[in-house]
DNA sequence: GTGACTTAAGAACCTTTGGAATCT
DNA sequence: CAGATTCCTTTGGTTCTTAAGTCA
């Protein structure tokens, strides 16, 4: 992973952050690792991804295809984006076709009626020969392990992408630059807000007023912009996506020198598979068809088919209300009374920008306008965009070097294209300032609303005793509704899953603020011991730049007994950490019975599995449909002697089982219909019987005695884990073990340490031996003896091996010329070739186990095919036969070897025995 | 529209101690 | 001949989870 040389400094100073956080950024790189890995595996999957991916594609490439959907919307892609999507596109459509082809079998209807294949250059007939009827009636496919893990990836991936755009917000909350253009915006008289000692959220409702009324939301594409740049603009502007909108009231309230925290929903992709991912404020379809109050004419809703004409609602809709909106907020800017020229210097910095945004006006109106004749093949969801544009940043935050796999099209997307839905919002509850549930129901009921996706949080030193951190909505112009977010996001068909609030570089999870019912969105969350790990580095970050200690008017009091008797110095994070932990335990109990399933504070009796108890049953904390319901902590799991005893621990003497069920014993296969008559005593013969934690004491063996291990019926010890050793025993698990043992005359048994199921059966699985401690160094000792042994025995085998080998070749060889030779057959040239280019590997070959002392007549037959070899390669092959005549014989006393040579120069090495 | 309940299907979990043939 | 090693074959019942349908 390099990084992207294009990035600006403000990117690499956070790259530098996420470097600094070292587990972050490994966390990071793991789970975006582990998706592409996991990406590179499945080619099947068939929601996520269409594309079947290359073996041969590097990651950038392999990303890319994650992240390019199987469709793409015109609207948002630059005119070079658009060349390069379309060449992508058809290398995916050539994947595409072949991952088809590969999986035909495996595709379903479902895939057909997502309408999500995109087949832009071959107009394609669908002749569905099915009659609407058993169309409904879909195949349900259920999500294997497979799908569900790389739903997880995904989840956890986008959770990442999703924290580090939240961060990359902050940052650009912290700009002087536009704090203080913000502030010279400012009134005078809300000035003084800045000078406040005791803050309370009353005040802060001219500044807010103020704010709401001169920053307005409104959808528009600001192209490929940074967060810092993007706010810059909004401020010239005074306009700008849900996002920068907010991001600047955290800007201006932190300009005042208040302690504010940018809060954002992380809108993250489905933990569970199938379920494809619609960001909140995009609305549900399901909501949009419901609506009484459609807004668009009923002549764009009849399109062909009712699917089609969802898509296509959902894609025009943004386009009217932009057009909708630019009206409106050309209105609004000739009535406004706000002075219309801006600082000077900030205008200046922005110019840029401010151009960008002016010339994406035109473009997306036009490409509004075209993109309704190319919807039919053109239909990327905004999901899939958003999606793209936050890993893409986080990308090049982690400094991910993915210049080439750019996704162009999703660059320049911006998260104002899912914003309007909550624009509208702020114009029914934002205009009529009113906070009252029952005007948001209303809103709701025409779903004229999107969701609150950000916010600002204000810490408030004079509300309650020790202070508190409010929630203010400055675009919706709410303040302190904490308790209204959850009905509004609720309202959208979604559940808040994961709030964040970010302030230094850091961020910290205040889910449960915002959240009253748990149990509803903790199995939508990632596991969390990952979560709490990722957010380890930044809570500490975040706590740094808004905690401070606690001066309240309790402490005031007695803070001299604190400073004496208690060392514990209350913090804004440790307070706030009680509050969310009592949030967290005093939730109301649910109504429904069902969500006590897994609910983790409270249970019902009939809720609770086979090998659950409760104990104590009490106390009764209130009733569900008549159903006493329990504290969760109540619940215990009870287990069998047998697993107990894997645990290490065993049932204390006279205990009753707590529960006990009947075990369903099949009849025999073999033993057939005798089995019918022996139903009922087998039936009776054997109870399962459960036995819970209270009834257990730690395991207690027979300890080993005179060097004898205890064994069991079968002969072995049972090594479940450490725990299930006998007293005075060894678990040694190297393999011959036993073979030592048994030659050293030591008492041992095999441990069995688990078994494993074949052909219906079960074996056991053994890993070494159990001996008494005393003999354990022995053991080692001697094992490593042996070790050594059996290790040169081997290295002469293989050597004694190498030897026969390399004498089968030579012989070979040799017969093969001695043939050639005697039969001077048409080949005899050829083969001489071959047999010299052998020659110098050969005779450069050492054979080895010639100083062996005892030598065999073998060996030394096989020195003299050595060298006769040598010898007989060494020359061209003549019809010759060598006479060795005693004159040119030569004797060598040190090695014994008596050379005898033939007149052709031809020699021979004899060891004489 | 909501929740209780049923049904159905697939995933996940639990079960828990050979024997014949061949090689060394 | 004894002991070690390899090969054979590839369960099936129960519970949990999830989604859809029905009904009050």
């Amino acid at each position: 992973m390099k990084r992207d040389p294009n990035t600006t400094p403000k990117v690499e100073t956070n790259f530098n952050h996420l470097v600094i956080m070292g587990s972050l950024s490994e966390i990071s790189r793991d789970a975006v690792g582990k998706l592409l890995r996991r990406a590179n595996k499945v080619g099947t999957y068939k929601k996520k991804t269409v594309v079947d991916f290359e073996p041969e594609l590097n990651e950038a490439q392999l990303l890319e295809s994650i992240l390019l959907p199987k469709t793409s919307e015109v609207e948002h892609c630059s005119r070079n984006s658009i060349a390069n999507d379309s060449a992508e596109e058809k290398c995916g459509h050539v994947s595409l076709d072949q991952g088809y082809m590969d999986n035909k079998e495996e595709l379903d209807d479902s895939d057909w009626e997502d309408g999500t294949v995109a087949m832009d250059d071959h107009p394609m007939t669908i002749e569905l020969n099915v009659t609407p009827v058993s169309s409904v009636q879909k195949q349900i496919r259920r999500a294997s392990a497979e799908d569900k893990e790389l739903a997880e990836l995904v989840h956890k991936v986008h959770l990442l992408c999703l924290l580090a755009r939240g961060r990359l917000i902050d940052s650009a909350c912290d700009d002087p630059v536009i704090q203080a253009s913000l502030l010279s915006l400012l009134p005078a008289h809300l000035l003084q807000l800045s000078n406040v000692t005791k803050l309370t959220s009353k005040a802060l409702h001219p500044l807010i007023s103020w704010f709401h009324d001169n920053f307005h939301v409104r959808n528009r594409t600001n192209g490929e912009k940074l967060p810092h740049f993007a706010l810059a603009s909004a401020l010239e502007l005074r306009e700008g996506s849900l996002e920068e909108i907010a991001a600047l009231s955290v800007a201006l309230l932190r300009a005042l020198n208040l302690t504010a925290r940018f809060v954002s929903i992380l809108d993250v992709s489905s933990l569970k598979p199938g379920q494809s991912f619609r960001p909140i404020a995009s609305g549900s379809s399901k909501g949009i068809f419901n609506t009484s109050t459609p807004m668009v004419s009923k002549q764009k809703l009849d399109f062909k088919s009712p699917k089609k004409s969802l898509s296509s609602y959902e894609r025009e809709k943004p386009c009217e209300s932009s057009l909708g909106q630019s009206r409106k907020r050309k209105k609004r800017r000739s009535t406004s009374n706000m002075d219309q020229s801006t600082d000077p210097s900030v205008a200046e910095d922005l110019n840029c920008s401010v151009t960008n945004s002016q010339t994406s006006e035109p473009q997306d109106s036009n490409q509004g306008g075209s993109h309704i004749t190319d919807e039919s093949h053109k239909s990327k969801r905004k999901g899939d965009l958003e999606f793209e544009m936050q890993l893409e940043m986080a990308l090049s935050v982690t400094a991910i070097d993915c210049s080439k796999s750019k996704v162009e099209s999703g660059a320049n997307a911006d998260s104002s294209n899912f914003s309007c839905p909550s624009k509208r919002m702020k114009r029914v509850i934002g205009e009529e300032s009113s906070t009252s549930p029952q005007l948001i129901s209303t809103a709701l009921g025409s779903m004229k609303v999107g969701s609150p996706l950000y916010w600002a949080e204000l810490y408030c030193s004079e509300e309650n005793l020790t202070g508190k951190w409010v929630h203010i909505d400055a675009v919706n112009s709410i303040i302190d509704g904490e308790d209204k977010v959850e009905a509004m996001v609720a309202a959208c068909k979604t559940s808040l899953r994961y709030v964040v609030a970010f302030a230094g570089q850091g961020a910290k999870d205040v889910t449960r603020r915002y959240c009253t019912k748990w149990y509803k969105i903790a199995s939508q969350r990632v596991n969390s011991t990952w979560w709490d790990s990722v957010l380890a580095p930044l809570r500490n970050l975040e706590s740094g730049a808004t905690g401070g200690v606690i001066h309240s008017r309790t402490n005031q009091i007695t803070a001299t007994e604190a400073n004496t008797n208690d060392s514990f110095v209350p913090t804004r994070s440790s307070l706030e950490d009680i509050e969310l932990e009592t949030r967290a335990l005093t939730e109301p109990l649910p109504t429904n019975q069902q969500a006590y399933k897994n609910h983790s504070l409270y249970a019902l009796e009939k809720w609770l599995t086979k090998y659950q108890v409760l104990h104590p049953k009490g106390p009764i904390l209130g009733f569900c449909s008549g159903h006493p319901v329990y504290p969760r902590t109540c619940v215990q799991t009870v287990m069998t002697k047998n697993r107990w005893l894997r645990e290490g621990l065993q049932v204390k003497p006279n205990e009753h089982p707590v529960k006990e069920f009947k075990r369903s014993v099949k009849p025999q296969k073999v033993q057939g219909f005798e089995a019918e008559d022996d139903d009922c005593t087998t039936d009776s013969k054997e109870n399962i019987k459960l036995y819970g934690k209270w009834q257990l004491e730690p395991l207690n063996l027979p300890c080993a005695v005179n060097g004898i291990v205890p064994k069991n019926d079968h002969g072995q010890v049972d090594v479940w884990s450490e725990k299930c050793l006998p007293p005075g025993t060894v678990h040694l698990r190297f393999p011959r073990a036993h073979v030592v043992a048994k030659r050293l005359e030591i008492d041992y048994a095999p441990a069995m340490v688990g078994f494993e199921f074949k052909s219906g059966r079960s074996f056991p699985v053994y890993d070494g031996i159990v001996v008494c401690a005393e003999f354990k160094d022995v053991l080692l000792e001697a094992y490593a003896e042996e070790d050594e042994r059996q290790k040169a025995e081997e290295k002469k085998m293989n050597e004694a091996q190498a030897l026969r080998r390399w004498y089968q070749l030579l012989s070979s060889i040799l017969t093969r010329q001695r043939l050639n030779n005697r039969y001077n057959n048409s080949l005899a040239s050829e083969l001489s070739i071959d047999v010299q280019c052998m020659n110098d590997n050969v005779s450069n070959a050492k054979v080895c186990g010639s100083n062996d002392k005892n030598k065999t007549h073998k060996h030394n037959q096989m020195d003299k095919c050595d060298t006769n070899l040598e010898a007989s390669l060494s020359i061209p092959v003549k019809d010759h036969e060598h006479a060795f005549l005693k004159e040119y014989e030569s004797f060598d006393e040190e090695t014994s070897l008596l050379t005898k040579r033939c007149q052709c120069g031809f020699s021979v090495q004899v060891e004489e025995l």
